[in-house]
Formats: C-alpha cells, structure tokens, sequence
DNA sequence: TAATAAAATTGTAATATTGCAATATCACGT
DNA sequence: ACGTGATATTGCAATATTACAATTTTATTA
C-alpha cells in the first residue's frame, strides 16, 4: 500500500487530517509563522529565513496554499506572501473543535 | 532526501509540527474520537470500527502513544485505552498557541 | 498443558514525502 | 531583444508512511 484510505472516513474527519496534515511539518510552520511576522515576504526572503533551498520552500508553499491558508500579490517579478486570515481562523476553527469534541467525549 | 530535516528548526516548532501531525491522518483522527467516546474500547473495537486491518490499527496506537494521548489498562488478555486527558490539553494548548500567535501577528 | 483470544511485531509491497540540482517561466529594466 | 532576478516546475534519489499477511507474544480458560 502507501496511500491513505480517505474514502473509509468521513468528510468531516479528513478535514481535520488534512488541516492538521498541513501544519504537521516544521518547515510548513515555521513559513506560516514567517509570513505572518512579516507581511508581504516573498518566496526569496523564506528561503533565507529558513534555511531550505528554494525548490523545496517553493513545494511547501503550494501544500499550504492547496488548504487555501495563503494569498499572493504579484508585483513586479515579486510574489508576495500573506495569510489568508478568513480561512486561518476556519482552520482553526475546525482544529479547535476537534479538541472541543474530544474533550467533552472522553469527560462523560 | 526523504528524511525532515528538524534540527534547522526550534524545539518549539518541532514540537507544534509534531503534534500536528499525528492528528494529520484520518485514521488517527477516527481512534481518537472512536475511544474518546467509548471509554475503555480495544484494539479490536476499533478494527470493527474503522475498517482497517488489525496491525494497521495498532500501527497508528503506537504513534498516538509516542505523543502521550494515549494510557492503557490491562484487564486479563485485554488492553483497554482511555484518552491522557492531561495531554490532550497540552497538545490543544501547544496547537492553539500556534494558532493565535499567528493570528495576533499577521493582525499588526 | 493445550486451545483460544487479543494485540504487538515482523516482513514486505506500494505509495507518499522530503529535499535539491537543473531547468523553465515570467516580468522587469536596459 | 537581451540580460537579470524571482519563482515555479521537472526529474530524481533517499527516506518515510501506509496497509496488510503472517507470525509471535501474552494471558486466559478449558
């Protein structure tokens, strides 16, 4: 095998994982932490900052931005960076729940 | 490559990144709801459950465990599992800190 | 002690992920 | 048009993950 079973849970539950899933690398947090401490970096300035090499920063950018927790603003030759503040706090939301569901199962 | 390469990374990231990464896979997601909810379930009420193989599911056990989410009592030739309450706290603290810090930064 | 039952471990195949060098693309300035 | 700089894409190697069959371990019961 290899490949996850997706279709034997529900929609609501691969959710959560591909949220999760997302956050669930170093290199994927500390480039959300960077852009949101510094508005408006560009893909250069990651690379720097995190001490990947360019091509992988770049793959890391496209898994975040699949989940939709990225903006883009071309000026220039520059792609500029932020995070999408809406669907930050529906991923957040969605997390939080999941802890809020736990909890209160497992306290009956 | 293949291999993360953690040690670029702080503690506390890799400990968010960690994290979130056990909940970032629906089969994990799906036990630790499935025991949460039925104190004190085995390894095979949650094979019927979920509709994975029996290795399959004490595979992703062991890595809910290496977390600390898990606690396991032995009653004669069987294992039941509660959810480590005390840790499951910690890991929503430990994510929830990601997420306002995040959020409190990219509102500057 | 043998049969049984539950769960972990081992071994293995298939697929996914991570990381980077090389290259391609795209937009700007000259 | 040409060179330059920024980023995406491609191709590839190494490792990790997912899933399961077969086996082992452990405890119980007949």
């Amino acid at each position: 095998m290899g490949f996850t079973k997706k279709h034997i849970f529900t929609d609501q539950i691969n959710t959560i994982a591909n949220y999760t899933k997302v956050i669930g690398h170093p290199a994927r947090v500390a480039i959300i932490q960077h852009i949101s401490e510094n508005k408006n970096c560009n893909c250069n300035d990651l690379v720097k900052a995190i001490g990947l090499a360019q091509p992988t920063i770049s793959q890391h950018l496209a898994e975040i931005r699949k989940t939709g927790l990225l903006d883009q603003k071309v000026k220039g030759k520059n792609l500029y960076y932020t995070i999408n503040k809406d669907q930050l706090n529906e991923c957040r939301r969605v997390v939080n729940d999941f802890f809020v569901k736990t909890q209160v199962s497992c306290s009956k």
